[in-house]
DNA sequence: GCCAACGTTGGC
DNA sequence: GCCAACGTTGGC
């Protein structure tokens, strides 16, 4: 898919399934920080290489999940570095074109996860006007992560703290 | 579980 | 380079 690609966005949406690794996981990791291993999509993965900045921030995104939605916030705490589970055979994300020499993927690091005052549902975002244009909301969009707007970015939050 | 919409693979 | 077949994503 083509994407616009705004490479000097400062905000991210990233998607994961609860069930393999929530919002949740990454509060109760030690220094509550993950490597983003096994994306393997090469434009997801490209986004991380050369895109993805320390101190951007990133909403983390349920998918597969129900319902689906924002569950909380993060950062990007550490630049791109090799996925090293594409070179562990065991690995469900082993790749045999992957070599030590050679990484084919790379993820950077979350950190510093921040949670919402509620979660925002797919639904939600859907009905508000604001972010009709946000990539996740396009027919077909499959990609993990994804370039948001800094307006995208803060009607999130807004909705997040707009509850009674 | 269904299935639309993708991305990848591999034969040619 | 084309494109059919296949595998995956992810909402519903």
């Amino acid at each position: 898919m083509d994407l616009e690609i705004n490479s000097d966005s400062k905000f991210w949406l990233m998607k994961s399934e609860p069930d393999v690794f929530s919002f949740f996981d990454l509060e109760r990791r030690e220094n509550q920080k993950e490597q983003w291993d096994g994306v393997r999509n090469y434009q997801a993965r490209n986004f991380m290489m050369n895109d993805m900045k320390v101190g951007d921030k990133i909403l983390f995104y349920h998918s597969n999940a129900t319902p689906p939605g924002i569950a909380g916030l993060c950062e990007v705490v550490e630049e791109a570095k090799p996925d090293n589970t594409a070179l562990d055979p065991k690995s469900e994300y082993f790749d045999p074109k992957s070599t030590k020499e050679i990484p084919r993927w790379f993820a950077v690091t979350v950190g510093k996860p921040q949670r919402l005052e509620s979660f925002v549902s797919l639904t939600e975002m859907r009905e508000e006007k604001e972010l009709k244009d946000m990539l996740l909301l396009r027919k077909g969009q499959r990609l993990s992560i994804l370039p948001v707007s800094q307006q995208e970015y803060s009607c999130i939050l807004k909705i997040a703290s707009s509850r009674k």
